[in-house]
DNA sequence: ACCCAGGCGGGCG
DNA sequence: CGCCCGCATGGG
């Protein structure tokens, strides 16, 4: 089958795979390429950038054409008009240059269990014991995946179900550590008494309240899985790396609470605080 | 050796 | 409520 080709524009694949979403974790990229194996629920992706981050192609195998324009469209938001959105986001000096730097770096829609247990996994933790431990969890329980012919091209990540029976030993031996019995009781919750599916087009409130009911998600953690598995761009998940570097360039250094970083945040870039954030935390890590 | 990481729940005042 | 603490584990 032909290679799907899809038109991009302010677009960058590599700042957009290796900013710490989901997407960091469980498929892989070569840089050097600038290729990304890309497991969806049912397909393996074949992904290869060319051109530019302002005017670029996606040149993928693995599908339909018409499947991978659909996905891609949608998991790496697209649609999403950029030269908008950094107009609106590029409020001071810092957020330009952050622009600038990352100049294409897309937030990305996962699916949504995924996106809960990447962030379970992400808390008190760093982004390489992260992607270790949403690895081994993956190869050793996720679903294989086939192509045409039936011949296994790899893994995708296992669903709360099969990940039920996965006893906290198992899960520490991923390296999880205390944040085992998280993952145990998430993966009991979203399967009996939570259907993430049925979120969906619910609104970001109400998304973060039923998020909030699961044992092992906080505010930060409903946010990041309200942002990157549902799309809601006015989150603002604050991180240790988000707050300290909004301390540093807004509050000359001082220390503030949560609460008030989420309402300067609210206010300075409304409901772009998604996007704003994504810029202020990977700029912000890679600063000095 | 020591400190920290895309935080959270529980316990205490 | 707000604050403080412990939590597993590997890398700097």
């Amino acid at each position: 089958m032909n290679p799907a080709k899809i038109r991009v524009t302010d677009f960058d694949l590599r700042y957009t795979i290796e900013s710490g979403q989901p997407l960091t974790f469980f498929s892989d990229y070569d840089p050097k390429k600038n290729r990304l194996i890309y497991p969806t629920a049912s397909h393996l992706l074949d992904i290869k950038f060319t051109g530019t981050s302002e005017n670029g192609n996606l040149l993928v195998k693995g599908s339909s054409p018409a499947y991978a324009k659909r996905e891609l469209t949608k998991r790496l938001r697209l649609n999403d008009d950029m030269k908008d959105i950094y107009s609106r986001i590029s409020t001071d000096e810092f957020m330009a240059n952050a622009i600038k730097k990352y100049y294409g770096m897309r937030l990305t829609i996962n699916d949504p269990w995924e996106t809960t247990l990447c962030f379970i996994i992400s808390q008190y933790n760093n982004l390489k014991r992260i992607r270790g431990s949403t690895r081994k969890i993956v190869d050793l329980f996720g679903t294989e995946i086939k192509d045409d012919e039936g011949k296994v091209v790899g893994k995708r990540f296992p669903t709360s179900e099969q990940m039920m029976h996965i006893t906290e030993k198992q899960l520490m031996e991923c390296g999880t550590g205390f944040r085992a019995r998280y993952i145990r009781n998430a993966s009991e919750y979203c399967t009996n008494n939570l259907d993430l599916h049925k979120l969906q087009n619910k609104s970001y409130p109400k998304i973060k309240e039923e998020l909030l009911e699961i044992a092992g998600v906080g505010d930060k953690v409903a946010d990041c899985i309200a942002l990157m598995g549902f799309g809601c761009l006015e989150a603002f998940p604050i991180d240790v790396w988000v707050k300290r570097t909004i301390e540093r360039i807004y509050f000359k250094g001082k220390e503030k609470k949560i609460k008030d970083i989420h309402r300067f945040a609210n206010e300075r870039f409304q409901n772009l605080g998604g996007y704003a954030q994504q810029y202020i935390f990977w700029h912000g890590m890679h600063y000095e």
